[in-house]
DNA sequence: TCTGGGGTCCTAGGACCC
DNA sequence: TCTGGGGTCCTAGGACCC
């Protein structure tokens, strides 16, 4: 028996726009292209529906939105800390209909109904998969009527192809593909519009003459194995639409930290320039090393490895890391950063990008948990270390981990 | 298409240990 | 001293996503 579709994927159309809509009105049925002012440098984030009619996308950039965007659009930098709230409210309303839900990314939710079909049957409803389908449509409806957000749906057996139809129910639309219709739904689709093919995938697929996901699947092994080798055959099953079911993990920076105290996920910041001097390069990288730093101790974690991420100006990137032991403390991530900043920086050409990641992160036993008296305390820790060394403050329950710490 | 900033996941080689 | 194989950690790079 097949299975029915039952995973959803909810995702909020143009949402940084739509979010930009809400806090100025003035904004709607305009073009829309949010990112950086006109002109500027940057890339955009988030366009409107009338701007994307002149050819504005996601990715391009500010400068190239310029030219295309007509005279009456409006770019707008965004409200980036004003997105997470909406993003939150969002999942609120989502919970209320289904039992599990998996926030994907900041307007991209999974849902399973797998199992609620009784639950939700109404005397009206011709079969199950008219029950999920209206309530689905209720809860994109409650979207917007609560929070003023336009969403669209996709619901499918899989996670993969819920998301590809949420992408054909847009804007504002909710499809479902019905269980043995997912092959003929992909087939007339461009191969990029299968997630995991970027643009590398999607250039050595169109050099071997293949540009729909029909003809993915149609493609002789002779063909796809010089160019994908083990890949081939994953490639081939997903462009017929079968996948996994399950909606997946959950995002690792909102996952529960395992039981010895690992927390998922990284801290990174970084900066572009058009060319920075080597002063400003130092003077950068130090700003770069307080903000990770900051963020791990709002989130109560520390980090056992820095990396640091240099990018030239003919943009050659390269990447050197170390593991460490577990700190949060900004002078001596700061150490570290130098350290491997000196050691990646080879060349004389000017230095075009530098970020800082920090990984491996656990819990901090000093500082948790972290609400308001505790970031008094918190930041009274990080003076004393600052002054004394990491060392020098430890409560009773975290000083097994020094002897381990230390390599 | 002259290219931000936040991420996740995968691969692959080498070190090191048993 | 030479020879293994497996497991795990570390590091660098790259593809991809929103």
């Amino acid at each position: 028996m097949l299975p029915a579709p039952r995973l959803c994927c909810l995702d909020l159309d143009t949402f940084f726009v739509s979010v930009e809509r809400l806090l100025d009105p003035a904004l709607r049925g305009k073009p829309v292209v949010v990112g950086g002012h006109r002109g500027g440098r940057g890339v955009v984030t988030s366009s409107s529906y009338e701007a994307r009619a002149f050819g504005v996308r996601s990715g391009m950039s500010i400068r190239e939105a310029s030219e295309r965007a007509p005279a009456d659009a409006v770019f707008v930098p965004g409200h980036g800390e004003l997105y997470g709230d909406y993003s939150r409210r969002a999942r609120d309303i989502v919970e209320r209909y289904s039992p599990v839900v998996i926030a994907a990314s900041i307007d991209e939710h999974y849902l399973d109904f797998r199992g609620c079909e009784r639950l939700y049957r109404r005397p009206g409803d011709a079969d199950d998969d008219a029950t999920i389908l209206r309530v689905v449509r209720a809860m994109t409806a409650a979207i917007d009527r609560e929070l003023g957000l336009p969403s669209s749906a996709g619901i499918a057996t899989t996670r993969t192809m819920a998301k590809v139809a949420s992408g054909l129910a847009k804007p504002q639309g909710v499809l479902m593909v019905a269980a043995g219709a997912e092959a003929a739904t992909l087939a007339p689709l461009p191969v990029r519009k299968l997630p995991g093919i970027g643009p590398v995938a999607e250039r050595r697929l169109h050099a071997v003459g293949i540009a729909t996901l029909g003809q993915l699947v149609a493609a002789p092994d002779a063909l796809l194995r010089p160019v994908f080798g083990a890949h081939a055959d994953g490639l081939r099953a997903a462009a017929r639409g079968e996948g996994r079911d399950g909606v997946g993990r959950e995002r690792p920076a909102f996952r529960e930290h395992d039981p010895r105290g690992a927390v998922a996920g990284t801290i990174s910041n970084e900066r572009t320039f058009t060319e920075a001097t080597p002063e400003t390069a130092l003077e950068v990288l130090s700003a770069l090393c307080e903000r990770v730093a900051s963020r791990a101790r709002h989130r109560g974690v520390v980090a056992g490895q820095v990396t640091l991420k240099l990018r030239y100006t003919d943009f050659h990137t390269l990447t050197r890391g170390r593991t460490i032991a577990p700190t949060s403390v900004d002078v001596e991530l700061h150490r570290i950063a130098l350290a491997l900043y000196r050691e990646a920086r080879t060349r004389a050409l000017p230095i075009r990008l530098l970020g800082v990641a920090l990984a491996h992160l656990r819990l901090d036993a000093v500082q948790l948990p972290l609400f308001d008296g505790g970031e008094r305390r918190a930041r009274a820790v990080d003076r004393v270390r600052d002054r004394f060394g990491y060392h020098a403050v430890h409560l009773a329950t975290s000083l097994g981990r020094r002897g381990r710490g230390r390599r």
